[in-house]
DNA sequence: AGTTAAACCTGGTTGC
DNA sequence: TGCAACCAGGTTTAAC
């Protein structure tokens, strides 16, 4: 599913086309994680507003009616911006009819999310963003800020990246890049990490995620740009889903763990408690 | 309070 | 070939 590269690839491929963008009209399809919390009718008529990404959230404001959607993607959704929208598919569930196209959802497994909310700033939208740690690329994000975060927590250090509590937007695979990246295991709890070490995950982290940027994503199965492209990450993947195949940086046999319910991938040579 | 499982869904892949 | 088991870019909620 889409991590922050995946989500911000999307923002931008949205901002200028849907930016005063009028809605004719919205339908939903299945049943999304949670309800939309207002009648698709009610949002005809609003203009779009810029489109802002907050973690792996995507706000689309709106005026007159004056509130917002706030968007997830789960772990297998994507938006495409189409200009001539064909019948729905039997995943997408929900589509925003413009003047300026249509923006639709496509998310086979329905962990997604549109939320209406009358501002960022309240429930629901702020409910959902209350527990969200710093933003990666936050200047106010040092070395000594992250640091001091990871001391808080005694689990492993995977598991905090995973939970967002110390820095937004590392899923499952730049997670494992990330710490691969960093030289740093796993499986290390969080508060055992030196100053030093916490300081080159925060830059492996930040670097990761600007690279997966670069390239547009990661596309396992399902993710797509707005326009209906893949992302080229994947070819580049370290550790992610290779176990078993060679550490491309020594060549020891890349492992793969379960940590938290979720696969952890790491090379036992150059990843270090 | 802090950490860890279970839950939400569908579909593709693997293995017997 | 058939079918069961397992796996998948995430997050919230309930339970130790």
């Amino acid at each position: 599913m889409p991590e922050l590269p995946e989500v911000e690839v999307t923002r931008r491929g949205l901002a200028a086309p849907l930016r005063g963008a009028r809605v004719l009209s919205a339908r939903l399809g299945k049943p999304l994680r949670r309800p939309l919390g207002c009648p698709a009718a009610a949002l005809v008529g609003a203009t779009v507003g810029d489109i802002v990404r907050r973690g792996k959230y995507l706000w689309l404001p709106l005026s007159q009616p004056d509130g917002g959607l706030l968007l997830h993607l789960g772990m297998s959704g994507s938006l495409a911006l189409l200009a001539q929208a064909g019948e729905p598919g039997p995943h997408d569930h929900f589509d925003l009819v413009t003047d300026r196209g249509t923006l639709r959802l496509n998310d086979p497994r329905r962990f997604g999310a549109v939320v209406w909310s009358a501002s960022l700033h309240e429930a629901p939208a702020a409910t959902l963003l209350a527990r969200l740690g710093p933003e990666p690329f936050d200047p106010a994000l040092t070395p000594e800020t992250f640091h001091a975060s990871l001391h808080a927590r005694r689990t492993p250090i995977k598991a905090v990246l995973l939970s967002g509590e110390a820095i937004v937007g590392a899923g499952n695979i730049y997670a494992c890049e990330a710490l691969f990246q960093a030289g740093i295991h796993p499986a290390l709890r969080a508060d055992r990490l030196s100053r030093p070490r916490a300081a080159r995950l925060l830059a492996a982290v930040r670097g990761t995620l600007a690279r997966a940027l670069d390239v547009g994503g990661t596309t396992l199965r399902n993710f797509t740009d707005v326009h209906g492209a893949s992302g080229a990450y994947q070819a580049e993947a370290a550790v992610y889903g290779r176990a078993g195949a060679g550490c491309l940086r020594c060549g020891t046999l890349v492992r793969r763990i379960v940590q938290a319910q979720r696969s952890t991938y790491f090379c036992p040579t150059c990843q270090r408690r």
